[in-house]
DNA sequence: AACCAGGACACAA
DNA sequence: TTGTGTCATGGT
């Protein structure tokens, strides 16, 4: 029914990965993390000789759209059936030479000791894209909420082993779009529900195409992203990080904003500008990996969040 | 019960 | 260029 697989890894720790406001639809259940990748249901658990894998065999049934999977994990999937997970979770980044690209000062050492084993996702670009959207002023726990609701609602059932509680794969952009703006509304997203069914549209009839983007440099994919109503440069540089792996892509949320401010320059005030010019050049090749350091550190520090995103060994 | 949340956008000054 | 109001909802 369902396939096991360890992928053997030091310095991951998956729980705080899973919780550090990359992707939304994870949740822990007795002991294992059950969600989605690859439009299929998948769990897993933090193990000592690394990550242990359950998942089910074959494809769930999917109508294919924009949420393609990646070319590069069609080709070798024959090959290596287990290659759409590994490449998700990144398994196979060094992480010990990410680390050592950061910059040398008080406030990186200190959010790297606190989240060890923090890692990167690669997500699929559109289920990134459209989360991302839904996420702007909003807690992560109720982006999780929306995400879910739009699932149940607007996605395909997938195959789940028997005992399980039933999952759906995100729904394609061509199913977004060919909703009303009030059953979007009906997911409480509020606002963002025109914003999301505008780029559903604009990503259903092919205006944009993402896997394009794929090819493309960091400022020509940002620029492509930034012609989607709801995307902004914060939202756009979280899809160029999270799910097209541009490392050097920062958002910059009111997390890392209160970051930079207390750690880098409690002194004088900064411009959001000048911040972001600074951002630019300070972090390195691997600037954004920095940034979710500093955003789950500066999150992990509120003593109102610990318990929901606590990381644990 | 206020305050705030992984913002974007139109508009004013 | 930088500041302000607005949008919708609910967690803490």
């Amino acid at each position: 029914m369902f396939t096991r697989r360890l992928f053997p890894v030091r310095d991951y720790d998956l729980a705080a990965t899973l919780t550090s406001g990359q992707a939304f639809r994870w949740c822990e259940r007795d002991g294992w993390w059950e969600g989605v990748v690859n439009a299929r249901w998948v769990r897993l658990k933090q193990v000592d000789e690394g990550l242990l894998a359950e998942a089910v065999e074959g494809r769930g049934p999917r109508v294919d759209g924009s949420g393609t999977p990646a070319l590069d994990s069609r080709l070798s999937a024959l090959d290596h059936p287990w290659h759409w997970l590994a490449h998700y979770l990144q398994t196979d980044v060094d992480l010990a030479s990410v680390l050592l690209s950061f910059p040398d000062d008080e406030p990186m050492r200190t959010a790297v000791t606190a989240c060890r084993g923090l890692r990167l996702l690669r997500q699929e670009p559109w289920e990134c894209l459209a989360s991302f959207i839904l996420s702007s002023t909003k807690q992560i726990v109720q982006i999780q909420q929306i995400v879910a609701l739009l699932c149940e609602r607007f996605g395909e059932p997938l195959v789940v082993p028997s005992g399980h509680e039933r999952v759906f794969s995100f729904p394609t952009a061509e199913r977004l779009a060919a909703c009303a703006e009030s059953d979007l509304r009906g997911c409480k997203m509020g606002f963002r529900a025109p914003n999301l069914l505008r780029t559903a549209k604009m990503i259903a009839a092919g205006e944009i195409n993402l896997q394009s983007l794929h090819t493309r440099t960091v400022e020509d994919a940002r620029t492509e992203l930034l012609k989607l109503p709801g995307v902004g440069n914060k939202i756009a540089n979280c899809v160029l990080l999270f799910a097209f792996g541009f490392q050097q892509a920062f958002p910059v949320d009111v997390w890392v904003m209160k970051a930079l401010r207390q750690l880098y320059f409690p002194k004088r005030r900064l411009s959001a500008k000048r911040l972001a010019r600074f951002t630019a050049t300070h972090f390195g090749p691997f600037a954004g990996y920095a940034q979710q350091y500093l955003f789950h550190y500066v999150r992990m520090k509120n003593p109102e969040l610990r318990k929901s995103g606590r990381q644990r060994r």
